[in-house]
DNA sequence: GCGACAG
DNA sequence: ATCTTGTCGC
């Protein structure tokens, strides 16, 4: 048991009503830190292999060189009315740890209230976690979110993890470009905040729309990820770290192999 | 009242 | 998120 409830009184109760929900929602966003407090930079991310070989560096030993960070990728799928939450590890690439566990939903999916419904999935998931990473992917919104407390920023600071949001949809703020466009790889569409996002002042970076793939040349494009700072991590680092851990895929690597993890599992359950 | 809305 | 066949493109 490495993981630990920092704030337990923060866990998302889903037989709160829907004002106490959002009222905890405040309560995590004033506790939520959207600037960098990482152990490590984004750009150590990357497997050595990844990374242009240095023969300076490979001939060196002990030069001080610390293990690529932990980056865990949470994922969820669902079967009737279980929620099966599933975390990927991984360092430098290679899978560390993976764990599943499984939920009854007590609530409906209701777009701003999303930790309420698959929160607790999430935390047994964490429970189970004998690894303790050093950022964690969450799907969905992180400060994105009509009162800067989305899924990622609900996880993170429950857990005083690190925490990254990424979602395929924008649920609300104002893209700086319109995202009908076809950008190229790697350009990032800054999210501001408009009037939906309640809790802070118009024109504010909450986020990114990220274009991780794009196809070369026909008629055909992929749509951006949408990532946004969830705890302890700036708008700017959070696009770095969903940039360093994708590996061909629209989706970051933890990610995909978390989906796929919890897909599978969907198999062994009733 | 109308519109908009992660997974 | 989930239900699903075919289809387009590299």
């Amino acid at each position: 048991m490495t993981m630990q409830l920092v704030r337990p009184e923060l866990v998302p109760d889903p037989s709160l009503s829907q004002a106490e929900m959002e009222a905890l929602q405040r309560d995590i966003a004033e506790d939520a830190r959207f600037e960098d407090d990482l152990d490590f930079s984004p750009e150590t991310i990357a497997s050595a292999g990844d990374a242009p070989v240095d023969d300076q560096t490979t001939l060196r030993t002990g030069d001080g060189a610390a293990d690529p960070p932990l980056v865990a990728g949470v994922d969820q799928a669902f079967v009737d009315d279980k929620a099966i939450s599933a975390i990927v590890v991984l360092r430098g690439g290679e899978v560390v740890e993976r764990v599943s566990a499984v939920e009854q939903t007590e609530i409906p999916y209701i777009p701003g209230l999303l930790s309420f419904r698959e929160g607790g999935a999430i935390l047994a998931a964490f429970a189970e976690l004998e690894i303790d990473p050093d950022v964690v992917l969450v799907d969905g919104s992180g400060r994105i979110h009509f009162r800067e407390a989305g899924l990622a920023t609900h996880i993170g600071v429950t857990l005083d993890v690190p925490a990254v949001g990424v979602a395929k949809n924008l649920l609300c703020g104002t893209p700086e470009q319109s995202l009908e466009e076809t950008y190229p790889e790697g350009a990032r569409i800054p999210i501001t905040a408009d009037d939906s996002v309640e809790t802070c002042p118009g024109g504010t970076v909450i986020g990114h729309a990220l274009q991780t793939r794009q196809y070369d040349s026909p008629n055909r494009y992929i749509n951006p990820l949408i990532v946004s700072p969830g705890h302890r991590v700036s708008a700017s680092t959070a696009a770095d770290i969903v940039d360093a851990t994708t590996d061909g895929y629209k989706l970051p690597e933890p990610t995909r192999l978390a989906d796929s993890y919890a897909d599978g599992a969907k198999a062994s359950v009733e």
